[in-house]
DNA sequence: TTATGTAATGCAAACGTTTGCACTATGATG
DNA sequence: CATCATAGTGCAAACGTTTGCATTACATAA
């Protein structure tokens, strides 16, 4: 493979020379840039990163986290969005994307470690799932630029992340509810268990606040995220003395047994009862009917942890602080 | 951060002792080794893996290419499976696993080529939707190994290719059903513009040969893959004067409207119906009732790459070849 | 003329490894 | 005892860049 040296020699020049005109350094004079561009692309050379990365100790490579196994960590249907997004960031800035799992007979820690030290990641984005006190500690000690995506509570000092603003995803449900006629709306769906599920919930409960709705006791159900527990839980309302005509659900799969309740029983959606659901943007329009959703951006979630990430790594004192990411409605057939 | 050097001089070896050390090369002594190794530890040394790259010209990197705006690349729910199951082999083999969209402003050909020759990736896998005799030339002439996923049909020579094996899918899905009572059987689903599509109706037809069923002429649709193709295209066959008593889908969101369409017309899945779908692991058990599918195991799809991958860039010579993953049928609610 | 400034380029060290070759002991063999 | 083989280690070059500093050539000013 053809190297600087080469250039140079076939240009008369030094490598000093080739090298300056290749990053464009300022003090080459335009007769020189022209004629080394030209050999370039006559012998084809492609300035061979790995050497530059010795000399300059930097990788131009950033690493993305995954936990294959851990279901609190990127969903499915998420990751490539999320992933695209990173990487479209990363190739405006001429770095690539190393993606590795950290669910091995390697501990997380080694796994990071070895990144950074062996292959010398310049930063690392991770789900918040996998993010303890240990591995903050493990990462700052190292002096790594991180980004977790999900919210990282407060306990955490000085992590930058990036999450679906989930509570006001909720909030502009239940408006949007609202707006169309439903008064009497409950929510679906906490999972304690999940930080995002207590954020959709508090969105839930300061809409109907502010809207100076009342909740009954019934109106908020904590269930996980199955299509069983949408239709046990749907029944259970259909049969209280008085049912609501609207539900926001927590979490996607729940909506497909919610539908299915309903509509056993004889009612109609979104006549008789209206229902919005989160994310799931792919089984949203698959269902019959389709599901009005809380839709979330995730490659834009992926392109600002990436933004934020190489923020970090450019000015080194940028203030961490998390940044969220807004939703909008996507009206669909399950609501008026 | 602690460089072979230090260790040396802490080790009071030389530095070629302590790199002979880590690479467990035979001829170091028990003692020097221990010694060696202690220091190590205690100094938290790891080896620079970019300087290693340069002066062994290997970058211990592998790169899978991505289209994330053709439809016909790697689907959405797919590609976190392969990409699983390539980066655990990486990890194998001590690689790390670089991701790229080609889909940019870049040509396909020198993102290939810049990652080849800027970013010294010693592999490619990519889909097969992307590949043409052109880039086959340029990888070639590049002498970069490999591997596409998904069948590549014989007029490109010499590539070395993984897939599922669609067409025995469909065949083990019609036996399946003939086996549990199903006699008049038909096929929804042919999109003559994918590949992968035309094989499954190879597989369909065999196996309706091999089992001397007769095909009526109204027994293989061709639409393309969505729900509402899927009802349409099931209402007319049953609207047929003899309809069939089963349904191979060819593809997962078709199999959605299909349910519904028997649904409508009052008729019982999977008493008087019987459907098997393919792949669409996700969507199979959110459905009621729940779609008994052709399985794929993606996963392996992807590991099994990686390994072929290797193959070529550890024995120069392997012999150019496809490999089939084999399918299965899980059995869920639409089938007796 | 000489001194001074500046634009353009080259020299050579450095980055952190690997590895062919040379060297030194040590023990075995004749 | 001399010779030889061998196990263990070190020396130094090499990989392909970048970059601080030195150098050159030339123009301008004194």
């Amino acid at each position: 493979m053809v190297s600087i040296k080469e250039v140079a020699k076939a240009a008369g020049v030094s490598t000093s020379t080739v090298s300056r005109v290749v990053n464009n350094s300022p003090s080459i004079s335009q007769n020189t840039k022209e004629k080394v561009w030209a050999i370039i692309k006559k012998l084809n050379y492609s300035p061979n990163n790995i050497a530059k990365a010795l000399i300059t100790n930097k990788s131009y490579t950033i690493s993305l986290l995954v936990d294959v196994d851990d279901e609190k960590s990127f969903q499915n249907p998420f990751f490539y969005e999320i992933m695209h997004g990173i990487e479209k960031y990363c190739q405006e800035k001429e770095f690539s994307l190393m993606v590795a799992n950290v669910n091995t007979k390697m501990k997380k820690q080694d796994m990071i470690s070895w990144l950074v030290k062996t292959k010398r990641t310049e930063g690392v984005i991770l789900p918040v799932s996998i993010l303890n006190k240990e591995l903050v500690k493990e990462l700052k000690d190292m002096g790594i630029p991180f980004v977790a995506v999900g919210e990282v509570d407060s306990i955490q000092e000085n992590v930058s992340w990036v999450d679906i603003d989930n509570k006001k995803g909720t909030e502009k449900a239940v408006y949007y509810l609202y707006n169309q006629g439903y008064k009497d709306i409950a929510f679906i769906g906490l999972d304690k268990s999940k930080d995002f599920s207590k954020r959709r919930l508090e969105g839930y409960v300061s809409a109907i606040d502010r809207l100076s709705l009342k909740i009954s006791d019934s109106a908020i159900i904590e269930c996980d995220n199955s299509k069983e527990q949408g239709y046990i839980q749907m029944n259970n309302l259909l049969n209280l003395d008085k049912r609501p005509d609207a539900i926001v659900c927590g979490n996607d799969s729940l909506s497909v047994g919610v539908i299915k309740a309903i509509t056993d029983k004889g009612l109609k959606i979104p006549e008789d009862i209206g229902i919005i659901s989160f994310d799931s943007r792919q089984i949203a329009s698959l269902l019959y009917p389709e599901v009005t959703t809380v839709d979330v951006d995730v490659f834009e979630m992926g392109f600002q942890s990436a933004k934020m990430l190489f923020d970090l790594i450019e000015n080194n004192n940028v203030t961490d602080q998390g940044l969220l990411i807004s939703t909008k409605i996507i009206k669909r057939n399950t609501t008026k």
